[in-house]
DNA sequence: CGCTATCCGGACTGTCGGTCCGGATGCCCC
DNA sequence: GGGGCATCCGGACCGACAGTCCGGATAGCG
């Protein structure tokens, strides 16, 4: 439903232009430092072309965000264990955290400015959905004696930009993600 | 450092008028609904007025948010078991998940509204260090073999205003604090 | 009752997200 | 190669908002 036909060349280009200024805009500056103003002004384009390709700010993070996790969500459903189908739950489910982890270490800056920018159906978002179905289905396979659903969402939401940040010493990127493996693991139990 | 010697009788009156219209305009519209223009002209004060009181946006959602989890605070720190200390670090925990719980649930929409104001420093915020500090010692009381401090962290994630709506069911407003509660359960572990 | 520190009000500014439409341009078909 | 049309572009424009500022009002004290 959002891809056309056929894509007109300059728009491809310009589509790409845009996502390649606002990735840079995130890394000089803060989230707030990305107006679609100066995504525009950088990407050398008018500020409807922004609004045209991405609907409004939330969708030109969401476009970002996709593009940087699009490879997860493959390996999740099609690739090889233990990330993909085949392997134990656990097994499947840590490797899915530790791949969710690095995006979101990675990316805290884009998250956050997701989050702010999303204001109100961050939970009806496609790729939220994606995330928390595949997590709740991991956790009721190893705990059906949980609420997977909630633990899903309660796994989900402290993957926060602004969280990362505070939790990731220099020197150490990959912190942030042991910790949540090692409460994940506190999660399931001494299975 | 925030108290003058003495608040002038006219100053009082206006601080409670913002408070009061803040609150109204939360429940009337969503988060988005309360735009400090607004704010004043309910409140029947000027812009000025608003700002000079609590700094920014930002400062008068906290304030409101104080004014309704004071009693917890006091409770946590002077009152009676389980909720204050002499408690069974786990029943203490319980308790306060049940008391934060239940404010966060009742005031959900100021929630969001609050975690969308506070950009950035969210985790410096006195009111959030607290909380943090209280769970975090009741959590290496209970097991001191996990990692406190990020549990705390990942347990207040969970109070979001925006998850909290989209969990609470009509008719069931404690969902969300008996699902947490279940986590916390699950993390302690069978002890 | 008068004086001063304090406070009030609302006009003002700069910025932002988002809209709109006249003009340009890529693309397909002849 | 060229003509016609659907698509796209650009940036002027709009309304709303957070936050600032200062001339004027007033509370409270002596």
């Amino acid at each position: 439903m959002a891809e056309q036909r056929t894509e007109r060349a300059d728009a491809a280009r310009n589509r790409r232009a845009v996502l390649r200024a606002t990735e840079q805009l995130l890394a000089e500056g803060g989230g707030d430092h990305v107006s679609l103003d100066r995504v525009a002004t950088l990407a050398g384009v008018g500020k409807g072309t922004v609004f045209r390709r991405f609907g409004n700010r939330a969708g030109l993070l969401q476009a970002l965000l996709e593009e940087r996790s699009r490879e997860l969500r493959e390996a999740v459903t099609d690739g090889p264990p233990p990330l993909g189908p085949g392997a134990p739950a656990r097994e499947r489910l840590l490797a899915f955290l530790d791949g969710l982890g690095a995006i979101a270490e990675g990316n805290a800056v884009l998250l956050s400015a997701h989050e702010q920018a999303c204001a109100e159906d961050k939970y009806g978002d496609p790729s939220y959905r994606f995330w928390h179905g595949h997590l709740s289905a991991l956790l009721a396979a190893g705990r059906p004696d949980l609420d997977a659903d909630f633990l899903a969402h309660a796994l989900l939401s402290v993957f926060d930009g602004d969280l990362i940040r505070h939790l990731t010493p220099p020197g150490d990127p990959r912190c942030f993600t042991r910790s949540v493996q090692r409460m994940a693991t506190a999660l399931l139990g001494p299975g």
